[in-house]
DNA sequence: AAAAATGTTGCACAGATGTGCAGGGCATGC
DNA sequence: GCATGCCCTGCACATCTGTGCAACATTTTT
């Protein structure tokens, strides 16, 4: 029994190539799972279950174009408006069971395939939407990438990997993953020092700050990703509120200004902050939803990112509100 | 009502977009069609339709990567026999629906994505296959495309399209298309001369040449698509045969020397020839079966492609026999 | 070695999906 | 104005697909 995967994939060698197999033979050829099961010699529950298998685990990717007459007049208006390289919107429909930030994810990972190329270091963030790009994604657009994580990774025990983006990227892309052993948010200053100072750290950070491309998304501060998996108190989140922030960027708390707000939290963070990340080329923002829509706009004036991948709604309020 | 596809589809600008708002609500965020019908307030068969509708003119692309271990040896060993640049070996499981040559085509289009960039120009010859690929491409790896015909066009009567690749291509593309107004042979040396000779003919026939990528197949002896779209006769067919062709690649019949045999038909063939496209950089072959393995192995041999996009079993052979 | 936990398989069945057909709208032609 | 042909729509119904469950197999723990 071999990994893939995040490294806790139960699959095998063998077991892969069936899945192709069976994928083969019903998306390609268009057998149904009873013709592929009687082909195979094996039952049609199998075949089912086999099927729901690779597409688990992105074997089997279904990309949609979206030909919105709209989306090029908004994404041309985004990238005048904010001076980006480029852009991209896509639906902003959600549901139950799959959120905005997952659908933004999904799309994003069907874009970016486009830009990375081989031999790249890619730093990337953390949360919902860039856990849902990393489990979208092609696997062999590339090889010998290098992904770095700018956060650090540990969370509250459980829930490891919920939010985690780079070791998922890492494992699906056959990549290099550098991480920072740490929590996201420390409990002291001195803690967050001890933590960025240790060698594994270092190194991590300093190649992020060389990075290709970096992917970055933006926490609100309501029941954010952030607020999940870290063990903050209600009063004690709320209190950035206080001090005037209006979302999260790379564990930072932004106000207004798009500069880092003075609070405690800010000062033990781990990792990569906003104001570090400029020597990276590309820097792509994957996010939407009504309660980041402020925290976007603040980010894109302040050129932490020149490329955008967000939802149709949030890109005409992006380009709507423009408070004097 | 505008055009898309080979301009003779009828779909609306409107109808694009709710086609992939469906498609989106379906496919990325997991409803069921009745789900989607309910929230777009139509009926569910219509749901139903739209996304058929979606899938067949691609819309919606359903990718699978192919992890086959024994894929990767093939490939490598390909490589190094035929001194490749690089390979690509997918299933060969074939169906009554859909012949083996239309799943190359269709892999080949999920791979040739990662070769196309934009602005460049790509020279593209003909049947089966290449309209597969065609239509199974994803619609924008790029801009500012050209697609360049590298055959005379126009078949017998009806059927038009059904083996033309490069208006395909270039529509789907949204490229720019030359193509030679002819048929791809003719009926006698003067006339293959004179359309030739034509402005547009010339202009395809310079542009080809000094294209960036070239699209070739090859086709077989027996029920090809040459045989089956000109109105060539079966005894004139058959002679060909006996000259000692053994394929057929950009409408000339070669031989086990892999240059084109000395008959009539060769003497009429329109368009670019084998011979003539040493300066494209890149020129890849998309072919497989059985009764395809000598030609296949015999234009790698030549040197007329540096790549090769084929099945597991034509591979196989590729490797296996070797005529001393 | 027994027990417990965990993963796998086949099945029944509910639910989701695709399609031949009939009726209806709409344009073109006479 | 009426007939004709074409396409679109909705439906009934056959087929295909997914899943909770129970039995079985396999691994881990005690």
């Amino acid at each position: 029994m071999n990994k893939t995967g995040t490294g806790r994939e139960y699959r095998t060698g063998v077991a892969d190539e069936a899945l192709a197999r069976v994928a083969h033979l019903y998306y390609i050829l268009g057998l149904t799972q009873a013709e592929v099961a009687a082909r195979l010699d094996i039952t049609r529950f199998k075949v089912n279950r086999m099927l729901a298998q690779a597409r688990k685990n992105g074997m089997v990717r279904i990309e949609i174009n979206v030909p919105y007459v709209e989306r090029f007049e908004l994404e041309r208006a985004l990238e005048r408006k904010f001076g980006l390289e480029t852009s991209f919107v896509c639906p902003s429909d959600a549901s139950d069971s799959v959120s905005l930030s997952e659908v933004i994810g999904t799309y994003a990972a069907m874009v970016i395939s486009e830009t990375i190329e081989d031999g790249m270091v890619i730093a990337t963030s953390w949360g919902e939407t860039l856990r849902a790009l990393a489990l979208a994604i092609n696997p062999d657009v590339a090889r010998n990438l290098c992904v770095v994580a700018m956060l650090g990774a540990l969370t509250s025990q459980t829930d490891l990997d919920k939010f985690d983006a780079a070791s998922t990227l890492a494992s699906r892309l056959g990549a290099e993953c550098l991480y920072i052993p740490g929590p996201i948010i420390c409990d002291s200053v001195r803690t967050r020092d001890a933590i960025n100072a240790q060698p594994a750290a270092q190194r991590a950070i300093a190649q992020a700050r060389s990075a290709d491309l970096a992917l970055l998304s933006i926490g609100g501060l309501g029941m954010s990703s952030l607020r999940r998996a870290t063990i903050i108190r209600d009063q004690d989140y709320s209190s950035t509120l206080a001090a005037g922030a209006i979302g999260n960027l790379l564990g930072r708390f932004i106000g207004k200004d798009g500069k880092p707000i003075d609070h405690p939290f800010n000062d033990r963070a781990v990792g990569v902050g906003p104001e570090e990340i400029f020597d990276i080329p590309r820097r792509i923002l994957c996010a939407g939803g009504p309660h980041k829509v402020e925290a976007i706009r603040v980010a894109l004036t302040c050129n932490y990112a020149n490329a955008l991948i967000t939802d149709v709604q949030t890109a005409r309020a992006l380009l709507a509100e423009d408070p004097f």
